[in-house]
RNA sequence: GGUCCGUUCGUCUAGAUGGCCCAGGACGCUAGGUUUUCAUCCUAGAAAUCAGGGGUUCGAAUCCCCUACGGACUACCA
């Protein structure tokens, strides 16, 4: 049956989303976008004890820096709202209620103690508890307790929680779009709390009954999903939905760069990298983690490096709009297996996009930088420093340390140029140069290289002999660009100063 | 422990119907060239016995089986 494509990302505000999640997100928009579907943001917060003020926000703000729209959801409204699930809490009893009149839910009394207590009992004995097909009869609940004794619990307020009846011999079949056929026996699995004694439902039950309310086509998240797939097709089922279930894609993981396992949030101040796509601040503890708009990261570098993390085109091509990648994408070349991210590739890609940008576009970002330092320069002669230094950078932030002897005249200079370079005639040499630059007239860079290479010449000596120390007394250091052309934008009057204070210093 | 998923250079990966793969690209790395220097750029190179072992076949990274290893899940969390 060919339907409306419609999609979601469904995070829960317990903070910050991180770059797994983030590329959830992007997948969901590519897929969405290419096939003329609708992309759909709902929040799932029915752990109320797990809510961190802030985190909707964050992800509404992040995804937004990404370029990755909604057309519906919480923060833009739409057909279907509410798009939060804490706004929706009303309606999801009914369809508990349903299903327990239908037989496929009952009624649990168990308290999370007594639980607890039978979960440590089974592990002294070096076993698993599951609440099941087999344990079930053993426990409290309607399957067990005669009706008199349910109303009895019910009218006196007793908590319960509804747990899913579990079928004790059917074959479960999960078609992933990723992975293909999957087969789970329903008498391996347990049954899940769907709505919880606090009168909100759980995960399961409130994202399936939104899925279906909501019209949802496919359903593409993390292949930390993939153990409740199961369940999900079940309640399809159960409902009898099952027409219009959506299809699964199981996403491969987001792996540490190191060692192994699924990356997490702690990692990225541990190996140095983000994990997160903008800054975020912890409400309780303030602690700051970093991220890759505060870390100089464009979105659309992000947005590159992100979708090639467990997807590729199939062809050599590596740099990607998000217009191309809308055009290019598609679920089956989504890779089964996870992905560790590479902080150099992430680099490359940024300073990429980075040379895509003009000496004007440069400047235009250089120029905060610049204000806060209480550097004032013509937005033109910016323009042209930047585009001399644009080759050296991978990030903008990367722009001061590659420019800052245009506005300061060096304080330091490169022992290792200096060991390596200067000689007893150097000096000499230098103050010679200076008197012939202080009397060139017009003063550009043409002829300053003029000037010198014809002194070089003159007195018989080679470039190596003279420029390294040339620019040693201009720049501080031994690497830059061409030394002619620095000369020429920082002046007559400031290379002639240089020259004459390098020569005094070193000398010394 | 149980269930499920996965396994090609250090990393991301290419590899429809088995032969063009003694495995290709990119990042990183090494060397050489260009440059006054560094960066860029150009060229070259090292780097995967296709997790291992058995099959099937004239022929397997590609098909089948087993094993190992890794991961996810196993809450009144999502």
């Amino acid at each position: 049956m060919e339907r409306k494509v419609r999609v979601r990302f469904a995070p829960s505000p317990t903070g910050p989303l991180h770059i797994g999640g983030v590329r959830t997100a992007l997948y969901n928009y590519l897929f969405a976008r290419q096939m003329g579907g609708t992309m759909i943001l709902r929040i799932e917060d029915t752990d109320q004890g797990r809510f961190v003020p802030g985190a909707e926000e964050y992800i509404i703000e992040s995804l937004a820096w990404l370029g990755i729209e909604f057309d519906e959801g919480v923060h833009v409204g739409g057909p279907f709202a509410p798009y939060r699930q804490s706004d929706r809490k009303p309606l999801y009893r009914q369809y508990a209620d349903q299903l327990i009149a239908d037989g496929w839910a009952y009624y649990a009394f168990d308290t999370p103690e007594s639980l607890d207590q039978i979960r440590k009992q089974y592990e002294a004995e070096k076993k698993a508890f599951q609440y099941d097909v087999t344990s079930r009869n053993g426990l409290r609940n309607s399957l067990t307790l005669t009706k008199e004794e349910v109303n009895q619990l019910l009218t006196a307020n007793h908590p319960y929680v509804i747990r899913f009846k579990m079928p004790e011999d059917e074959d479960i079949v999960i078609n992933d779009l990723i992975r293909g056929r999957v087969v789970v026996h329903s008498k391996l699995l347990d049954d899940k709390v769907l709505f919880k004694s606090d009168g909100m439902p759980t995960y399961h039950l409130a994202n399936i009954v939104d899925d279906h309310l909501m019209e949802i086509s496919h359903v593409i998240r993390g292949e930390e999903w993939l153990p409740s797939a199961p369940l999900h097709v079940m309640l399809y089922k159960a409902f009898g939905w099952e027409a219009t279930m959506p299809e699964f894609a199981h996403l491969p993981l987001l792996l540490k760069p190191d060692g192994n396992g699924k990356l997490s949030k702690r990692d990225g101040d541990r190996l140095g990298f983000p994990v997160f796509p903008t800054q975020w601040q912890d409400p309780k503890t303030g602690e700051i983690s970093s991220g890759y708009r505060e870390s100089g990261y464009f979105p659309e570098a992000v947005i590159n490096i992100l979708a090639f993390l467990g997807w590729n085109p199939g062809t050599t091509q590596e740099m990607f709009s998000m217009e191309e990648l809308i055009q290019a994408f598609s679920i089956d070349r989504i890779s089964k297996s996870g992905a560790k991210f590479d902080l150099e590739k992430a680099k490359w890609f940024n300073q990429q996009y980075l040379r895509l940008l003009s000496g004007e576009e440069l400047a235009v970002l250089f120029i905060p930088v610049l204000i806060e330092k209480g550097i004032k320069i013509e937005t033109e002669k910016l323009a042209i420093i930047c585009d001399l230094v644009k080759e050296r950078l991978n990030f903008v932030k990367d722009l001061w340390e590659q420019t800052a002897f245009f506005f300061n005249t060096p304080t330091t200079y490169d022992e290792q140029v200096i060991k390596k370079r200067w000689k007893e005639d150097t000096a000499e040499h230098l103050q010679k140069i200076n008197l012939l630059l202080e009397a060139l007239h017009p003063f550009g860079t043409m002829a300053a290289h003029d000037k010198v290479v014809a002194y070089i010449q003159d007195n018989g000596l080679n470039m190596g002999q003279i420029m390294n120390c040339l620019r040693l007394v201009i720049v501080g250091a031994g690497t830059g660009p061409d030394l002619f052309t620095i000369i020429s934008l920082i002046g007559k009057e400031e290379a002639t100063k240089r020259i004459n204070k390098g020569v005094a210093e070193i000398n010394v």
